[in-house]
DNA sequence: TTGCGTGCAAAGGTTTTGCATGGCA
DNA sequence: TGCCATGCAAAACCTTTGCACGCAA
């Protein structure tokens, strides 16, 4: 199989924790090394992108491409991503305000089946994300449509 | 309402020329100038990257961030975009060799419908790329799986 | 002791910005 | 003529890579 890695640093366990201290947000490359150096000793940008990439692969990490502009960022898929249980999940980002809204629906299942069956594509859900306007911009489309949430 | 562009240069017909003459393609800043730029007086790249962001924001051509690293792409919106009504049609990115499909399909229609009724949210399918495998690579997943095939 | 992981710095690529000049109206 | 658009260069950003050192096993 594919290689593991091989040694427990403490840079990776300070990593990997603060995935598992918020297993539902959605977290960049930057928000990392900054959160991480006002928690202890700064940690270099070179060892977080590639114990990134390399958490990626051993199925622990997803790395999404959520932001429309540049930056990716990853989210902890812990046991859920190894046992594969989470193929139903999708995500909605609102363009407006920026909120991640996270959306496990039968419905999307089905989207699955039929793109799979019908057009022989087998999507990836935890990698696709949705564009569009959440209903709380939609509905203070005419107030301040900046407001700036913050993705969760 | 919003300023349109109120000059008529050289540079942004020729720009917006490619993109008719490409009407299907997802096309990056860099295939622009290097296109331009072989097709006569070269671009300056915040020229192009100027009248992109013009052309995107009065509703000719459409941004995607079709590709998993880095660039943003383009796609000619034209008179599409401007009556709207291209409202069901999605895309279908392959992780494996990079192709992208395009999808006019009930299904997503209805699916679309359904996430606003049910969900509050007003999904924008034109900004949104389903990511997943697409049949030629998931047929051929032990011969070579980098096959790189073209964006269309 | 072995060699993987880290840190620093430099490089790479994409996109933005400042400023003087050119060209459309 | 007035002012927007362009071009060039430099900067800003995100991410990757090279290399020597430190640390886990």
């Amino acid at each position: 199989m594919e290689r593991q890695s091989t040694y427990r640093t403490k840079q990776k366990a300070r990593i990997l924790a603060y995935f598992e201290e918020n297993p539902h947000r959605h977290i960049t490359a930057a928000e990392l090394i900054q959160a991480l150096s006002q928690n202890g000793t700064p940690i270099g940008a070179a060892t977080v992108y590639r114990q990134l990439e390399r958490l990626e692969q051993n199925g622990l990490l997803r790395r999404y491409t959520a932001d429309e502009r540049g930056s990716a960022c990853w989210q902890y898929g812990g046991e859920e991503a190894k046992a594969g249980t989470c193929h139903s999940h999708f995500h909605l980002k609102c363009t407006e305000c920026g909120i991640l809204i996270h959306l496990d629906c039968t419905h999307l299942a089905e989207l699955t089946g039929h793109v799979r069956t019908d057009h022989g594509f087998a999507i990836a859900p935890e990698r696709t994300t949705f564009y569009g306007i959440c209903s709380q911009c939609s509905q203070s489309d005419t107030d301040s449509p900046k407001a700036e949430r913050n993705s969760i």
